[in-house]
DNA sequence: TACAGTCCCTCG
DNA sequence: GAGGGACTGTAA
């Protein structure tokens, strides 16, 4: 009976992806978790696949997988049953799941070449029409051609049979290998030549070695190796050299870490909740700098002398160099770092170390959360309220959810922490799903620092009514500078102002492609959109009313740094936002100089305020937050307050006592009280009444179904095509409870010239509801109103 | 009668 | 997303 092997096969679409099924040759050897090329489709054009499944029941006429990539499996069972709960919480297909958990340096492309089957001269060119005879010139010139355009020409002559396939696999990224080569002890008592004979005695004494070694120390070619090689005498293979990044770093420390006594506390009720055997979920709320990170040391300390594995998460590599440096330093070559910053080679390196056992603590962002670890013990999510912990591509996963249900697979403890968790996870955490810890107190007796509010529409004279900076922060600034300590000022606009209108006809100068406005930047005299980057000239003559009356409004990094400069002529200004600081270097590089001194004041937009410890820092200012305040969604209080406690905790973090401000127009804003006082839990109780009032997260879940389109009719037409879908399926009997709201706008309606509607759906996700939607992208999908439009579904992901 | 275009279905 | 079959309209 033929073994059938069941498959996710690449470039499916969701509406008919699932496990395909094929019958395996008896010369090939398959397990789960090898990648294989299959024929697929009508014109059974060459597929990546993965194999899931060997059965053994042969039901039907299958086609035959046509050959056998790895060598060895690429995802472990258990790595297997992740991508299968990856495909049905995110309806996301099978083969992008495998995506999603190897590493880009895995993924092959299969490129179809095809080379004439016959001479040249016996072709006959009169049963040819002239196109497939122009292919047959061009393959001729251009043997690389694609069949992509030409399937149609490329069928009828491979029928002909004039031309056959040469398939190639092409694999985006080769190993970094050095050829190998061993010998083969059953076959060494032939004959050889004497050159051979050499080869062959040193191979006996070193049983393997580098083909280079061998040929430099025998004097030979690497002919004679490769010519024993088809002997069968030795066998030449790639042996991996791997890269690890942050390498630079020798030294261990193994120093005991000292923890103070609440510290203490937490961390053994921790190590007891680990040693129940059994899923758990911790939160640990801890004020920004009451060293959390001691905490997570001593855990993963623990429990990797125990034999078990460790997942760290971070939201962002390059805003927490300390963290993986700290990790690097105590545990070494234990560690493996996994991020976007790094290059494919690097990733998949990692990779393979972490699958063969190599290391036992892998440190990392979201995508660190498939890490291919055995037996884990811990899964630490710092900061875990960050929203980078949310894909915002398909497969939409969140981190959290990956990790809970690892931490179920592996009987794992799951440790949440944040100065500002998000608000479901404390949700939970006070109902008792998790076990809470707090921590109040800084470490080493630092104080949290001393937070005012400044009332713009206040505190001003009539000549400074309108500067950016007030006058109070101003003369802040001053004594600061002049004390010889830092500041910060946290702006979240990038740019120089934050827009651009006609001061005749009030219109706002728009991006052509967005539905934004633009920003002006002033180094190249410039309006930029945010979104999609167009950037024209800027003229102050009005498009749309032709009066010469286009203004400036609003504040961005840009222009703080110019007024702060005319006001503090002697300070040293370093400015941190996107423009600046597009890559890890420059902002590894630029943390350090301010670090180390060389500036006084650092302006930026939130990337500047995560992580870091700055000694010397006194004094913060935030600026021009409001904005963020009504931004349409339901966690932006949530965000704003994060955003607040976390740049204000940059203050005061060493012996002298911080002073942050906080410059506003709606002072008397909940959200801006709380976070002024930096009381989590009085913000935490007022947003889960309002939580609760407008049923959003955690006492409901909001599905959206997104739909965009370069053709705006075809989105909203096909919006209304999805809503009946859905109507319809309510009426024929779903008991399922559900709110629908809309088809209605995104948020920014049009982004880079493609129409967005949507359509939110308020739930509880359960097996059930996902069965739903995912059948509703199905039907959808399959609809050729759909042909044009992007449609996806996000559970509670950003509203936009 | 031959074909191009279109709709719709399937993909193992 | 691509191929293929069935069906339809149209030119000769």
């Amino acid at each position: 009976m033929p073994i059938i092997a069941k498959i996710a096969v690449e470039k499916t679409s969701y509406h008919f992806d699932r496990l395909f099924s094929y019958s395996v040759p008896d010369s090939f050897e398959v397990v789960p978790g090898m990648r294989v090329v299959v024929p697929f489709g009508g014109g059974n054009s060459r597929r990546q696949g993965l194999v899931f499944e060997i059965a053994d029941e042969t039901d039907q006429e299958l086609k035959d997988i046509v050959s056998v990539i790895d060598r060895a499996p690429v995802l472990s069972a258990q790595m297997l049953e992740l991508a299968e709960y990856l495909t049905e919480t995110t309806f996301c297909t099978y083969y992008d799941a495998v995506k999603t958990i190897l590493p880009r340096g895995f993924h092959y492309e299969i490129s179809e070449k095809y080379c004439l089957a016959v001479k040249p001269e016996e072709i006959d060119q009169d049963g040819l029409s002239s196109q497939e005879l122009l292919f047959i010139q061009n393959l001729d010139r251009n043997p690389d051609l694609s069949a992509y355009n030409n399937r149609r020409i490329v069928l009828s002559l491979l029928q002909k049979g004039i031309i056959r396939s040469d398939e190639s696999l092409r694999r985006r990224l080769l190993d970094s290998s050095d050829r190998m080569v061993r010998i083969r002890s059953d076959n060494i008592n032939r004959k050889f030549t004497p050159k051979q004979q050499k080869v062959i005695d040193l191979l006996t004494e070193y049983d393997s070695a580098p083909v280079k070694e061998i040929c430099t120390l025998c004097d030979v070619t690497s002919a004679v190796v490769t010519s024993l090689a088809k002997k069968n005498a030795v066998e030449i293979y790639n042996k991996e050299v791997f890269r690890t990044p942050y390498d630079d770093i020798t030294e261990i420390y193994t120093d005991e870490i000292v923890l103070t006594e609440n510290q203490q506390r937490i961390y053994d009720s921790l190590v007891e909740m680990s040693r129940e055997d059994k899923p758990r979920a911790a939160l640990l709320r801890g004020v920004t700098g009451s060293g959390k990170t001691q905490v997570f040391l001593r855990l993963i300390d623990h429990i990797t002398s125990g034999g078990k594995t460790a997942i760290m998460l971070v939201p962002e590599i390059s805003l927490t160099p300390q963290v993986v440096s700290l990790f690097k330093r105590r545990f070494g070559r234990e560690v493996a770092v996994i991020h976007s910053g790094l290059s494919p080679g690097e990733r998949m390196d990692e990779f393979k170390r972490i699958e063969r056992g190599e290391v036992s603590i892998v440190v990392g962002t979201r995508s660190a959360v498939f890490a291919p670890l055995d037996n884990i013990g811990i899964i630490i999510m710092d900061e875990e309220g960050e929203s980078s912990y949310k894909s915002d591509s398909s497969p939409r996963y969140h981190a959290r959810e990956i990790a809970k249900f690892r931490s179920a697979r592996h009987n794992a403890l799951l440790l949440m922490a944040s100065a500002t968790p998000s608000i479901e996870s404390y949700h939970s955490a006070v109902t008792g799903r998790y076990a809470l810890f707090e921590l109040d107190e800084r470490y080493k007796g630092a104080i949290l620092p001393q937070v005012d509010i400044i009332d713009l529409r206040l505190n001003q004279t009539a000549e400074t009514a309108y500067n950016p900076v007030s006058d109070i922060l101003t003369e802040e600034l001053r004594q600061n500078l002049a004390a010889n300590r830092q500041s910060i000022l946290l702006i979240n606009r990038r740019g120089f102002n934050a827009f651009a209108a006609c001061a005749s006809c009030m219109q706002v100068v728009k991006c052509p492609h967005c539905s934004v406005s633009l920003t002006y930047h002033k180094t190249n005299d410039s309006l930029v959109c945010h979104y999609c980057s167009y950037s024209c000239r800027f003229s102050s003559s009005c498009g749309l009313c032709g009066y010469d009356k286009i203004r400036l409004w609003g504040l961005g990094t840009q222009r703080i740094e110019d007024t702060i400069q005319q006001l503090l002529p002697d300070a040293r200004i370093l400015r941190m936002d996107a423009d600046t600081t597009y890559s890890r270097t420059a902002f590894r590089e630029k943390f350090g100089k301010f670090s180390a001194g060389h500036y006084d004041i650092l302006i930026g937009t939130q990337m500047i305020a995560k992580g870091l410890d700055f000694h010397n820092v006194t004094l913060v200012g935030v600026l021009a937050i409001d904005g963020l305040l009504f931004s349409g969604d339901y966690k932006s209080s949530e965000r704003v307050f994060s955003l607040i406690t976390q740049v204000v905790g940059r203050s005061g973090r060493g012996e002298k006592k911080g002073k942050a401000y906080i410059q506003t127009y709606t002072p008397e804003h909940p959200v801006i009280c709380r976070a002024a006082e930096q009381n989590y839990k009085e913000f935490y109780a007022e947003e889960i009444e309002a939580r609760k009032l407008m049923l959003y997260p955690p006492f409901c879940d909001i599905c959206i179904l997104g739909l965009s389109s370069v053709n705006e009719e075809a989105v909203i037409k096909s919006a209304g095509i999805l809503l009946d879908i859905i109507k319809n399926e309510i009426d024929s009997g779903t008991k399922i409870p559900l709110r629908v709201l809309g088809p209605s706008r995104a948020i920014i309606y049009k982004l880079s010239n493609k129409y967005r509607m949507r359509i939110l759906i308020k739930c509880r996700v359960n097996r059930e509801l996902r069965i739903f939607i995912g059948g509703i992208l199905r039907a959808a999908s399959a609809k050729k109103e759909f042909a044009k439009v992007t449609l996806y579904a996000d559970i509670n992901g950003e509203i936009n």
